[in-house]
DNA sequence: GCCAACGTTGGC
DNA sequence: GCCAACGTTGGC
């Protein structure tokens, strides 16, 4: 299993809107960087994910699963664009902020500190154990701590 | 709201 | 295939 981290801006689509979806979950649509779209077609059902709230909050506030595969992105007509879709796993028991994960010298290389930009990003399984701690879970099991 | 960082586009 | 111009993201 792979870790992942969706960043989204929550007066787009917040943690709150994702976890009214339910099990049945919800395409990531609009994604239109090939980088990020690439990290999306290496998803497999069940990888685990961050779900990061940006612009505002900027913080971790919910863990997600990825409950469909790579298919084509539903809001474009254009075959490049592809999308998973997500659901809401667990709310997390203190949400962690970016100052918290730019202060923690085991997190320096995380994506959301070295590339910014990136919407849709890899987490290493070291640093999803970190944070998952740092958020009062246990990573493995997400239980809380 | 500003702007740095970065990705994409398109003329040459 | 270079690179200037432009657009977007996201922290501050």
């Amino acid at each position: 299993m792979k870790y992942w981290l969706f960043k989204s801006e929550p007066f787009k689509w917040s943690w709150d809107q994702q976890k009214a979806k339910g099990d049945i979950g919800e395409e990531w649509d609009g994604i239109r960087n090939y980088q990020a779209r690439n990290n999306m077609r290496e998803m497999k059902i069940g990888d685990r994910a961050f779900f990061y709230h940006s612009r505002e909050g900027l913080e971790v506030v919910g863990i997600a699963e990825v409950c469909a595969l790579s298919h084509p992105d539903s809001t474009i007509d254009d075959e490049r664009w592809e999308c998973v879709d997500i659901r809401a796993v667990s709310d997390v028991p203190n949400p962690v902020s970016l100052s918290d994960i730019k202060s923690n010298p085991k997190l320096e290389n995380m994506a959301l500190v070295k590339n910014t930009r990136l919407s849709v990003q890899p987490v290493l399984e070291d640093e999803w154990m970190e944070v998952c701690r740092m958020m009062g879970m246990d990573g493995k099991s997400l239980k809380n701590l």
